[in-house]
RNA sequence: GGAGGCGUGGCAGAGCGGUUGAAUGCACUGGUCUUGAAAACCAGCAAGGGUGAAAGCCCUUCAGAGGUUCGAAUCCUCUCGCCUCCGCCA
């Protein structure tokens, strides 16, 4: 949520920086109703002055003796009044909020102007791309020739995109998933979750996937719950409504998940094989930072999850997102894009992100400073890293001529074997 | 799922329908004392909103949402959470 203060104080410059997000953008309503709010909050706030010091003095009376009841009768009339602007008070407090809660987060400064991924920038490459003497195979060639992934089994359980994995194949991800998180945990400041998977939608607002993206999620309409696309929206509510003391701060927190997307209107590319799929696995990075610290800790971010693409060595590249391409609430967001070879295409498997205070306020996740004074944490997050588009990129990457995939050394102690046959 | 109990400030824990944003203790911060520390003593110590240059002043908040009342932490209803007992179950 962005601060109402900035929009009385200078709603031009703020309107013009949304618009690079979203050109539809506007605040005028919200500052009406901002207004309109606080002329009625500071009308009741007189009455409710009023009533109070008259009930003080009913109180004194009271102990003292007699009160006179006609005093009732005309205090009858206010304590009215006073309701009466109360529930326009609530009514419109809960409208501003609503709105509020669908306004995006501005893109920094530095975040490039654009409107699609086309303009986004490429930030750095790394690695040579491999050059091969041999026709090589697809990732879901590879998956069903050597029986990792049963893609029919999955529809048959649930659906499309919910592969089963097999054997080898689920033994692949679940090293990938350790070797993820104790890389992050050996190396950095990292605590580890295991959270829910299943959240309230207050907690899906925090981190905005509710109120304006419910479509992407699934719901289980008996409890009121949604299972998470990713486990941002778990860790970050572990601070929820916190005040967290400046000297515990950094936080710096990680956890891995099953995350859920419903893709709805994403029909059509990246459908096939491990690309795009409902249910997958993730180590997902989570930091809570004061705010000086927010940008200097995103490179970090960016440099950390990238470090398990080099060890798994694949070929990969950094991308600023252009200020359109950025999403709802992120500041400023870096993706990380591994080559798959055969797909001959770049997949996306992490976004870091900085949300500054966007996610805090809405969160109400705050700190106390040096000087004792109560302020919004900045969130970042970024994956660390989605699983079954490096799983495909592995296995694409890493093929050789008679059919078998090399382990990569660092992964050979997850796996126990240094390459995969059929 | 059934029966009962409970939800108050960072924690513990008082609280009569009326001068209670809330006793008291602990923790924390500052001061006195001390060579230093501890102890002791003194003082301060919730968040949000409005207004103001500031000091300040006003309002809101005692799990959450409604209700009764001139007035609610206190009474009523619902929801959520925790605890105890019973049932079911990985």
């Amino acid at each position: 949520m962005i601060d109402i203060k900035k929009i009385r104080e200078n709603i031009e410059v703020l309107e013009n920086s949304l618009k690079r997000k979203d050109q539809t953008i506007s605040l005028s309503k919200i500052l009406k109703m901002d207004k309109e709010l606080r002329t009625i909050t500071s009308n009741l706030n007189i009455l409710q002055s009023e009533q109070n010091q008259i009930s003080k003095e009913i109180g004194k009376m009271k102990s003292q003796g007699g009160v006179d009841n006609n005093l009732f009768t005309s205090l009858k009339s206010l304590s009215l009044n006073i309701k009466d602007l109360e529930s326009k008070s609530k009514n419109l407090s809960k409208k501003l909020k609503d709105k509020m809660l669908l306004i995006p987060n501005p893109p920094h400064d530095s975040v490039p102007q654009g409107e699609t991924s086309e303009d986004n920038v490429v930030i750095r490459r790394h690695g040579e791309t491999k050059k091969f003497d041999f026709e090589l195979k697809d990732h879901v060639q590879i998956c069903n020739d050597m029986s990792l992934v049963d893609f029919e089994g999955g529809v048959k359980i649930s659906g499309g995109g919910f592969p089963l994995m097999k054997g080898k194949g689920a033994l692949l991800e679940r090293a990938l998933i350790n070797f993820m998180i104790d890389y992050h945990l050996k190396n950095y400041d990292y605590t580890e979750y295991l959270t829910p998977f299943l959240v309230n939608p207050s907690s899906a607002i925090t981190t905005s996937q509710l109120p304006k993206f419910s479509e992407d999620m699934y719901y289980i309409e008996k409890d009121d719950l949604y299972l998470i696309p990713t486990a941002e929206v778990s860790i970050t509510n572990i601070h929820r409504d916190d005040i967290l003391d400046f000297n515990e701060l950094p936080k710096y927190y990680l956890g891995y998940s099953a995350c859920f997307r419903r893709e709805a209107g994403s029909y059509g590319k990246d459908t096939r094989g491990l690309l795009r799929v409902h249910q997958f696995s993730k180590v997902e990075l989570v930091k809570f930072v004061e705010p000086n610290n927010s940008y200097k800790e995103l490179e970090n971010l960016v440099v950390q999850a990238s470090k398990i693409l080099e060890l798994l060595e694949l070929e990969y590249r950094v991308v600023e997102l252009c200020s359109g391409d950025l999403s709802f609430a992120a500041s400023k967001c870096y993706d990380l894009e591994v080559w798959a070879p055969k797909e001959g295409s770049w997949l996306e498997v992490s976004s870091c992100s900085n949300f500054e205070d966007f996610q805090a306020r809405r969160g109400n996740i705050r700190f106390k400073n040096k000087d004792g004074k109560v302020e919004f944490v900045h969130t970042l997050n970024g994956s660390g890293l989605a699983i079954p588009r490096i799983f495909a990129a592995l296995l694409e990457t890493h093929q050789n001529k008679d059919g078998s995939i090399k382990i990569p050394a660092a992964l050979q102690p997850y796996m126990g074997i240094s390459k995969l046959d059929s």
